[in-house]
DNA sequence: AATGAATGAGCCTTCATTCAT
DNA sequence: GATGAATGAAGGCTCATTCAT
């Protein structure tokens, strides 16, 4: 009843198998069947495997329904507040018990970048990237060079995605049950948040 | 005299191979090429594409000399200078362009499991993670539970990884020439050393 | 006003194409994007590929102004003067850079004919042929017989398409720099004619 | 009971095939089906389709069983016996009734060169221009420079080979009676062997 | 009348694997 | 014990053609 066109159909089934697969060990072949059309339909549509990788990944955006919102303040929030808004978003993206697709697609290219890495970066990650340093422009004292804010920048996200990356290391070295009782998303928004803030001299330190 | 058979041929050099280019995109005539043997000689040898890789996984545990020593500091080394020390080896391992091919495989593995032995991988970070502790608990009260220690290290851990997995990603981001400026490993372990450091108390933070 | 309807168009530009690659190399794609139709548009028009080129041969005939001229010499010319002038056509015709594609497409159909109307090739070439006879007649002896006429003007076409079918051997045999300095079309005028000439008598042979 | 691998069976049937319907048109599978093998063989043995390629052409050499000799004489043999010998062999060559794939293969290459052509050259004609070269230079004075020499090879060449290459028109031309009459192997002969020495001032001319 | 979308057959190539020796 | 030869399944892609509109 949707939007059912074979283009719209191949690009619907693509995502989540190059999600699952990778790129390399996709076969347009398994992507044309579970679309109901013909192998030389990704041809017609797309040009080749690559170009409807990119436009797959491209489409990563809104999967389903709605897409992936910028956070929004009301005036007045405090940066702190933003902060930890940010950095909960971003650990229940990376971590909600259902990964879409989108999300692990993400993940690989990450890993191992192919050439729709850049086109993943600008429709994805910069947006959110610049959101995070506006925040970090309210924190910081305004001569602390661009560098350096990113590198801030990449220390919050870093430790997000740790839990994203080596969940599975994190679960082997700390043992199912401290996981389970003290790895939940807010518990680790707390964490996170209390040490970025307690580094950048907004909270009390872990050590007096 | 030495063992230069066949199958420890091919075991020699599938193991670079495999860590650089992963499972699926090696291919078994590459490796039988640089072994000097004959194609057939991986199934004979191993049965399969798949036992082959395993065993070059097990192969990868001891380097041909000395494992991947453990730091140790003179007595009264100030923790500060072991978590700096320790920050540096992380990324160094990590980011250094030398990589041994028995590091790099078990990166692929760790971020990405295979059917091959994850209890390897495992054992090769424990005492690293372990040490890693030691030098929080010289830091942080005792009166911190285990697992905000753990935590800790993870947040610690998190940073420098986040340069190794998502590096593509950095470099799309802050451009090639900020990169090359302000993200040597030297830069970086200040970096990442002194924003930990603040966040436990033990450096000035950021903003006063 | 004029035709430019897409059957005329597809037309237009299917002859050059066709005359350059070949029936076989030569995809409807390219034709039907070259005249801005829809891939459909040929099998609409002419049923499928092969009608399509056997209507671009025909169309071949008659090229847009006229058609390829007769040569003519005010009376009193020499043979000898028109005998060269019909080696330079002939030269200019199978060897210049700027072929007219009819010509082109002339060429292939006559070493290998199609199934597209090879009468029209057979046309093509039988008044020209007589121009040919026609100078011979002029100075060989009348009781030489008729196909001893032809056999001569054979040699004479054949010195000439030697450079036209076997121009790659040509120059793979002598370099390129031969090529370049002494196979020029009028370099072969010269040569082809004096050969020619002095094998009927009319010019001092090579060897004494 | 001959030698029947792969290999050999492959290149057996390569060359016909290649020969009727040129490189493009060939199928791999219709190869290896006559050949009774795998397509996969095609690669196992050549590495692509263009290696067979060259590979067969170069086998075009020596088809079933005497290879192409090159002439020989008798000291003392004047060089218009040679000449004639040589015109000789290569009209048979050319014209001889059952085609060999061989002479088929060759005429294409000649009149669309591939990327085989010169290895082509090289090993059917390099031999025997020079051979040609040689008795014209018994012939003609010493101080005809070399490029003449080649001129004079290639009108001797091309007065055989027009009979070849556009034998479908000259029977247009000349009706099928006088070609059955006039135009047998040995009445060629005659004619160029002729025509050439006149033109070298060693046989009388037609025209006195 | 004319087209955009879709098709299916077929092509060359790659790869892990097996087989005969 | 070890290998060169051979295999078959599969992959991405191209192309002329057809079909619904």
């Amino acid at each position: 009843m949707s939007e059912d066109d074979a283009r719209t159909r191949i690009l619907n089934v693509a995502g989540p198998i190059f999600a699952e697969k990778g790129f390399q060990a996709t076969t347009i072949r398994e992507i044309c069947g579970q679309a109901n059309v013909n192998v030389a339909a990704v041809n017609y549509h797309f040009g080749d495997k690559e170009h409807l990788y990119t436009e797959a990944v491209k489409r990563a955006h809104q999967p389903s329904g709605q897409p992936d919102e910028l956070l929004e303040w009301p005036p007045g929030t405090t940066p702190e507040t933003k902060l930890r808004d940010q950095i909960k978003a971003m650990l229940t993206r990376m971590l909600s018990e259902r990964t879409p697709w989108q999300r692990q697609l993400m993940n690989r290219e990450m890993l191992e970048p192919t050439f729709a890495c850049r086109e993943l970066v600008e429709a994805h990650i910069r947006d959110r990237f610049g959101q995070l340093l506006d925040i970090l422009g309210e924190i910081l004292p305004a001569d602390v060079p661009a560098y350096r804010c990113h590198q801030v920048a990449f220390s919050i996200v870093g430790q997000a995605l740790h839990y994203h990356v080596a969940s599975h290391v994190v679960t082997v070295l700390v043992g199912e049950e401290e996981r389970e009782a003290h790895y939940q998303i807010d518990q680790l928004v707390d964490h996170i948040t209390q040490f970025s803030l307690a580094a950048m001299g907004l909270a009390s330190p872990l050590a007096p």
